[in-house]
DNA sequence: AATGAATGAGGGTTCATTCAT
DNA sequence: AATGAATGAACCCTCATTCAT
């Protein structure tokens, strides 16, 4: 046993699972779990069908790994960044929203959020991992920020649950979108998401303020 | 065959494809096209498998059916309502999106976005009609409300595809999320979707508005 | 829906069942369970691969029905017969014995015991059932005509068990034989199993027989 | 290199097809050869499953092997007792009969009897192998010995082939029974497979013994 | 010699679709 | 028009066997 040779194949072994992982959710994304071949998963993962078997016992776990992979409170970091900061809370929001933006949208992690709705009634456990690891925490997340803002007297007192969504919904629609209907057509060219998601939650925090005077520091 | 037998076998025969149909939707938005079995649909549309190839060639011809169904723009009223509309705009946006919601979300309908973000992928020409005939005049009618708005001196100019999509893209977004995970749990109990539309759109609107004074306008 | 015609498919249908049994009861003797393909067992009942799912969900539940079917107590006859004897409790053995060996050992049943010995370790539940369907009764059975004889002075007093034993297992290993290695080879071709049961009851009879005069008797 | 080493390893080498042949026996026989896996013998033999292809060639030719390995003629002893043997027949009946037992029923030799018989009809090889290693020779001693007694006027002068019937297959069946039935249930706390094999000898013998003098004999 | 990761043919099972009734 | 038995292609998964280390 000497340590170079091991080695490689040591690391293709540590290898394989990351790239299971990874066919998996593109393909469960693009075509659904029921309509994705195993050994499709395998084939473009570089393996044979056997192979994915030596990882994942069926293809319902490796459904599960996928998502597991990508739940992992990414949310963290935006609750870091909530404490520490300081100033006007409109800032922070369009801070969170477009750390959180760039870090997902744009990596496969926004698929997740395709797989989740399309999967979640056939596989109920799911339900409960997202609810817990994404849903809450990052309901938490938004809802303490506007909290604060209310607190502060920089927001109106409105309902926080509402504001919440009225935030949030968009993001995650726009990451359904992306992968089934934005990936079949090129409509709306002009439209661009990370403008967008500034726009948005400045129309939101414009919506949120509560003086003229206020509201003008938002928009400078 | 005396009259009542022929004539309730006639209404039997003639209802037939639309039992088909919502059995259909049923099925495909709550397990997906490729998990639902065509004896399933069959089975609870109350006839036997043969029977449901007498009126759909195929299991994906019956998907199609069934989309194209929901998907018949009901959206013309919308435009309808907006051009008659006299007074503030404010007051049109809230009148059209609740009306929309009230005959989508707690009808089958809303299961629709569900299914259609569920299958384009597998079969492009959805999103080709779902463009045409949702994407399209749905946008087409918000900008239009939108640009009146800005036009009328009561809205701020902003970017009218950002504002569309802010105000669209949660709406679809609760539709989405009543037929995946939010049928699996019990999450957000005092959460009440047609009380959010209201806030949701109200709280666009005051972002959008001019001045304080139309912002007092809006409220009331 | 006219007789005839339906008649002539449920006619069919019914019939299925007793050949998927015939055919698998032969596949599965000859090869054993596990080497024997479904598709297999479907063809030899003249029938598609997928008919047979329309009958038994699964190989092993095929496999059940086929013991199950063939180990329903023939011995409830032998029974009848005992009690009814009068005469010579030697006599009865004979009788019990040959006419059970004429019902098992020329009809496609005596493979069970093959079967039965093949798969038991792998299908604990067939045990359990072969022994109250088969072993329990037949030993039953014999015990009491043993005992008869006993009683009544013909037999010598010997352990019961031990005897019955010296009875019915050379039966049964013929039967596994045949299954076995006698489909395999023309070895012994003077061997004829139907003058073999005579001749080992007879002489096991001339061991339990007590006297000399009755000994003669028995050999008359 | 030490010579301890060197020594144990030699001998762990030269004892690995043994461990094989011990795993692959104990396998076969509980789960009949179809069903038992490769990598399973391995494992029961503390080696992996490459080692085991560098022993035997394939999954048949280890089952071929095993079975060779317990067929080379125990018999010989036997015969050799028989023709040192002096005194009454029946004694060396007994005792022929009991030192096989002894030797085959407790070991896992006696599992060999069950392998051979679930086996052969797909590896019809091992059916001429059986016969002329351990029937031919088997039925050729018994019959030598009761021969040896009718020519004595011992025993009544009946059919010898069905007398080395009589005598030898429940012997058989009890090993088969051992490895199949009998390892399911506890049947029959009772009965004791050493104390029925006198007792069966026992009782043919009486069956043979051609005067009451003889048979009292034979009883002390 | 020994290992165990990888392969891919093979077999159990499902289900869309057909068609005789 | 309606049924549901039958089909067989397709897919999940297993496991004997290979081979790089």
């Amino acid at each position: 046993m000497n340590d170079t040779t091991s080695t490689s194949r040591r690391r293709l072994k540590e290898a394989r699972p990351q790239q299971l992982l990874d066919a998996a959710l593109e393909l469960f994304v693009e075509k659904g779990f029921a309509a994705t071949r195993a050994e499709e998963v395998a084939q473009r993962a570089g393996v044979s069908k056997g192979t994915l078997y030596l990882y994942y016992p069926s293809k319902e776990e490796l459904l599960k790994a996928v998502i597991r992979e990508h739940l992992s409170s990414r949310i963290a970091a935006g609750a870091a960044a909530a404490e520490q900061h300081r100033g006007p809370v409109a800032e922070l929001l369009r801070e969170v929203f477009s750390r959180w933006w760039l870090e997902v949208f744009d990596s496969p992690t926004s698929g997740v959020f395709k797989l989740v709705i399309t999967e979640v009634r056939n596989f109920p456990e799911i339900a409960e991992f997202y609810l817990n690891e994404v849903i809450r925490p990052a309901e938490e997340l938004v809802a303490g920020i506007v909290q604060r803002g209310i607190h502060s007297g920089e927001f109106e007192s409105l309902d926080i649950p509402n504001v919440v969504h009225s935030l949030c919904l968009p993001m995650v629609m726009l990451c359904v979108h992306k992968h089934s209907v934005g990936a079949c057509t090129e409509h709306r060219v002009g439209f661009e998401p990370h403008e967008f998601v500034r726009a948005h939650v400045d129309l939101i925090v414009r919506g949120l303020l509560r003086t003229r005077g206020a509201r003008r520091a938002a928009a400078a």
